[in-house]
DNA sequence: CACAATATAAACTGTTCCGTTCAGTTTCTA
DNA sequence: TAGAAACTGAACGGAACAGTTTATATTGTG
């Protein structure tokens, strides 16, 4: 299990084999991904590929790794961290909900999902940089606004994963298994409100 | 998009032939499975399992369904709907995050989750069999327990579905990511005691 | 210019696997 | 017990696909 050909950065083309990767695994998944289709999208000859990734595994993490820290990176910054705890949650929520109901979110982790079972390697660093992340960041909110006296929780970790199921319900489950193909805004609204006020039920003061 | 050839239901050997069916997909998921391995494993030639599938997919879909509906059945017929909300939810809540973390549940959800991009008949008779079952029975509970003036619930359908998801936190994701690969019953009576309070705080009277 | 690193296209290897076919055997049933 | 229905085993067609090789071309650099 040992990488005896690592990844290999140099060569004018490295990005543009990234970026042809990462187009084809989003709408193809990861077994109907053909290297042959990848190199293609790339604009690159499939010996070049191979002189950069050893195999198709490797560079798939390499394309789910980038992907997962590009949008940790961009999800939760622009959320007023000081309105009232109802805004806050509202805002959140649907800024997830949007995120994950997004062609994009869904074929992450659609892919993460099936391949975690072979690559359990490729599941936990989703699950790093995606749930766990999410699990920080309200669980540092719900601190302050317990200190505030905004909220009443004990279990900061358990509410904010409480609060992100409570999000995916109804609209969310529908996506993913395709009994619908579309979710729109009126769906996320309903949705949201809803599970914003059943969080508050619980730990509103 | 209409089955020339249905499933035929005849015969001595079709039990064998989805027994084989479901442990090989259970093992090795719906792509990673080989028909040679089902038949071998069923213990029966290539040739009757194709005198009773017409395809691969639509034997996994016949597997899928089977296993839902005996659990939904198993579900019902265990849990006294004439209980305490409290108690009935707690006693629904763990049967079914059982379920969804076993290891069955687990690869029945991680298939249906790939597969039903390329495949949508998967997903949807996934839902149909499973989330929608859910759902209805939890409904007929809620509108007798609401008559009764137990619980204060307005849209049946949403609460069922946030029910279920509030059920999943902390320790589904964790599970579906490969970051542990065991629940213990600890967790799940603490996540499920937990989402039954926050649920009752909201539609509780 | 010369030379080395990098890239290319295309053919090729080896494998896996779905689904079909068919001649012959076993099991059921009237 | 005879004929019908179900089943078998093995082979095969045909397609897809990961990864390699080869002979050639392009590019950058001292």
């Amino acid at each position: 299990m040992n990488d005896a050909t690592p990844i290999v950065r140099k060569g004018r083309k490295f990005d543009q084999v990234l970026d042809g990767a990462r187009d084809v695994f989003m709408v193809d998944g990861f077994e109907g991904a053909s290297v042959d289709d990848i190199a293609r999208a790339a604009g690159v000859s499939k010996a070049t590929l191979y002189s950069y990734f050893p195999d198709k595994r490797l560079l798939f993490m390499e394309v789910a790794n980038m992907e997962c820290a590009r949008q940790s990176q961009s999800a939760v910054d622009f959320i007023d961290m000081n309105a009232a705890p109802r805004d806050v949650l509202c805002q959140a929520g649907k800024h997830f909900l949007r995120f994950i109901t997004s062609k994009f979110g869904q074929q992450i982790f659609r892919i993460c999902v099936a391949e975690s079972d072979r690559f359990p390697e490729i599941g936990r660093a989703f699950y790093k940089s995606g749930p766990e992340r999410m699990r920080a960041v309200m669980g540092e909110y719900f601190r302050a606004a317990v200190e505030r006296g905004d909220l009443d929780i004990d279990d900061f970790t358990l509410a904010a994963d409480q609060f992100g199921e409570l999000c995916k319900a109804d609209v969310w489950p529908r996506l993913m298994f395709g009994v619908v193909d579309t979710v729109s805004d009126a769906d996320i609204d309903r949705v949201v409100d809803n599970a914003v006020q059943t969080f508050l039920a619980r730990y509103g003061t």
